[in-house]
DNA sequence: TAAATTAGTATCGACTCGATACTAAAAAGA
DNA sequence: TCTTTTTAGTATCGAGTCGATACTAATTTA
C-alpha cells in the first residue's frame, strides 16, 4: 500500500478535472461541450487508418451511438466534414473542415499549461513523462483499450531509409509527416 | 516552445479521461455518474469547514445550481445528508451517509492504478508527483481557484505540540485526523 | 432599519451518454 | 453461389449534466 502512486492519481485526476473545467470555460462561449473540444483534436492527430467515427469512439471511451451524435452536431456547425471511403463502402471518414482548423489553431488549449509548467526543471518533468507514460500503456492494457501513439513508438513501424518508413501490418509506405500522426492499430515497443 | 510539457498535459488528458471513462463504467452500474463520485470523493475527504454545496462546487468547477441538482439525486439514493448549519442558517452541511460510505469502499477507485504503478520506480514517481502538484498549485493560482489541500501543507496551520494543531485562519483547535482533511481556504505554504 | 450580499433551490433548454433497435455493406460459411 | 454473420454507422428514448436565469431566505453592511 504505497501512498505516493495514490498521490500521482489524485493529482492526475484533478489536473483532468481541471483542464476539463477551463475547456468548458474556453469552448462553452462556441456553445461546444469538452467532448466536442476532444474530438477535434483527436481528428486532428489522426492518421489516414483512424480517422473514423467507431476510431473517436474508442479513443473517447463512449459508445458509437454517443459519439455519432456528437459528429451529428460538429457537422452541423460545420467545423467538420465526413465522406465516404472509396473502398468500404460503410466507412465515414472524417476530417476538420477549414473552419475546425482555424477554431483549434485561435484556441491554443495548451497556452495556459506552458506558463504553469515554466518553472518546473527539465529533469523533472522528464521523469513525470515517463512515469506517466508508462502507467498509461499499463492502464490500457488492462483492459484492452488501445494505445494511440505515433508510429516512432510503434512496434509495426520500420524505417527504409533517411525519410521513408513503412508500415508492416497495413503494409504501406508512410510519408514522414505521417508518422507523426496517431494510429488506432499503435503498439507499442516497450510492451512486455 | 517546450516538447516535454506539451506531452505531459498530453498524457494528463489522456489518463484523466481514462480515469473517467473507467469511473462511469463502474460507477454505471449504480445508476450514477462520474460526478457524483467525484462528489463523494470529496465528502469523503473535506474538512468541517469545507462540507457544503458551494464548496462543492468550487471543487468541481460548476455552478451552485448544477450542484444542487447532482445532491438532489445523491439524497434521493440515500447516499448523502444534508443538515442545516448551527449558527448560519442559510448554509447546509453535506455528509456522506452509512449506505454512501459503504458504497466508496466497496468500490476501491484506486486498485486498477496501483498495479498499473506497480513496476515504476519509487524516484520516477516522486519526481512526477512533485512536477504534477506544481503544475497543479500554478494553474489553481492562474485562475484565482482554489488548491483545496490538506492542513500540513497550509500556510495557517501552526503545530501546538506533538498532537495538537491550530488553525489561524479560522481560530479554532484541529485534531491529528482533522489535519489529513481538505480545506477550502488552504494556502499553500510554497505559494511564491 | 433598509439595502446589499450570500447560500441555496427551481426551472428551462441544449447536450451527453448508454441502451436498444435499426440499415446497409462486407466477410465468412455452407 | 447463396445464406448467415459480422461490422460501421445512424436513429430514438430516457435520465442526467450543465449554464443561465430567476427566485427565497438568512446574514451583513450601510
Amino acid at each position: 500500500m504505497l501512498k505516493n502512486p495514490v498521490a500521482m492519481l489524485q493529482l492526475v485526476e484533478r489536473l483532468g478535472n481541471l483542464i476539463r473545467a477551463e475547456m468548458r470555460r474556453v469552448i462553452g462561449q462556441e456553445g461546444l461541450q469538452p467532448v466536442h473540444l476532444e474530438a477535434m483534436l483527436f481528428l486532428n492527430q489522426a492518421n489516414r487508418f483512424s480517422n473514423t467515427p467507431q476510431s473517436l469512439a474508442e479513443f473517447l471511451g463512449v459508445t458509437k451511438g454517443t459519439v455519432s451524435q456528437s459528429l451529428l452536431l460538429l457537422d452541423r456547425r460545420g467545423l467538420i466534414e465526413r465522406y465516404q471511403d472509396e473502398v468500404d463502402r460503410r466507412v465515414v471518414r472524417l476530417r476538420l473542415s477549414q473552419q475546425g482548423e482555424e477554431m483549434l489553431e485561435a484556441m491554443q488549449p495548451a497556452s495556459l499549461w506552458q506558463s504553469a509548467t515554466r518553472n518546473i526543471s527539465a529533469n523533472r518533468i522528464r521523469n513525470g513523462v515517463s512515469a506517466l507514460r508508462e502507467t498509461l500503456y499499463m492502464l490500457q492494457s488492462y483492459n484492452g483499450a488501445r494505445t494511440f501513439g505515433v508510429c516512432n513508438t510503434c512496434i509495426y513501424c520500420q524505417r527504409k531509409s533517411q525519410r521513408t518508413h513503412h508500415c508492416a501490418l497495413f503494409a504501406e509506405r508512410l510519408s514522414g509527416p505521417e508518422t507523426r500522426l496517431v494510429c488506432r492499430e499503435h503498439l507499442p515497443k516497450s510492451a512486455t
